[in-house]
DNA sequence: CGGCTTTGACCGGCGC
DNA sequence: GCGCCGGTCAAAGCCG
């Protein structure tokens, strides 16, 4: 199946599924990534990444979320499909970072070792089950990590047709 | 009036 | 077997 048309930060020929962060409400901040971790099924390594502290601050996050949905005890499926999941580290004073998707939050629970509570988002599209979640890091205020899960096979809902937010994308690429 | 946030309860897995 | 923990559901309320 066609699963995962395009990922995430591999080629910057897919500007669709690209991320564009621009918020929806009047409150513009200063949005610098600072961080990007790509976090795959494969978290039983452990020591395989080089993120030291923030690592640590999201291993409660990604540990035990490995693969796709259906991962039942007796009835595994031998689907080798792994849900591609991708840490944003973004340094911003809101969390409400606005990505272009229409997204419906649908629980908010606290972090340990965190002073602030994650928020879990998915979106509203039909047929879409990509999730993500907001966290914020207890250590450092400003940096709010969000966490994507599943890959969108849809258009971005976009407000209209900014430049700005093809050039904030452009920027951010190369960013690194 | 519709869509979305909120918030507590519930569930399944894992560790002890 | 029990309790903890992270993730999800769902009813009610809020806001545009």
């Amino acid at each position: 199946m066609d699963n995962y048309p395009t990922l995430f930060p591999t080629q910057q020929s897919s500007s669709s599924t690209s991320a564009s962060f621009h918020s929806r409400h009047p409150s513009h901040q200063s949005s610098n990534m600072i961080g990007i971790i790509p976090v795959f099924g494969s978290l039983h390594g452990g020591s395989s990444s080089g993120f030291s502290g923030l690592n640590d601050e999201m291993r409660a996050t990604t540990s035990h979320g490995d693969a796709e949905n259906e991962m039942k005890p007796g009835k595994k499926k031998e689907n080798k499909v792994r849900k591609p999941r991708y840490a944003f580290q973004t340094r911003s004073q809101v969390d409400i970072l606005d990505d272009g998707y229409r997204w419906r939050k649908y629980g908010q629970k606290a972090v340990k070792n965190n002073k602030f509570p994650r928020s879990y988002y998915r979106c509203t599209h039909q047929g879409c089950n990509v999730k993500k979640q907001v966290q914020r890091l207890s250590k450092d205020e400003g940096v709010v990590v969000t966490t994507y899960e599943g890959v969108h096979s849809h258009p971005i809902e976009k407000p209209k047709d900014n430049f700005e937010d093809i050039l904030n994308q452009m920027q951010i690429y190369s960013n690194f």
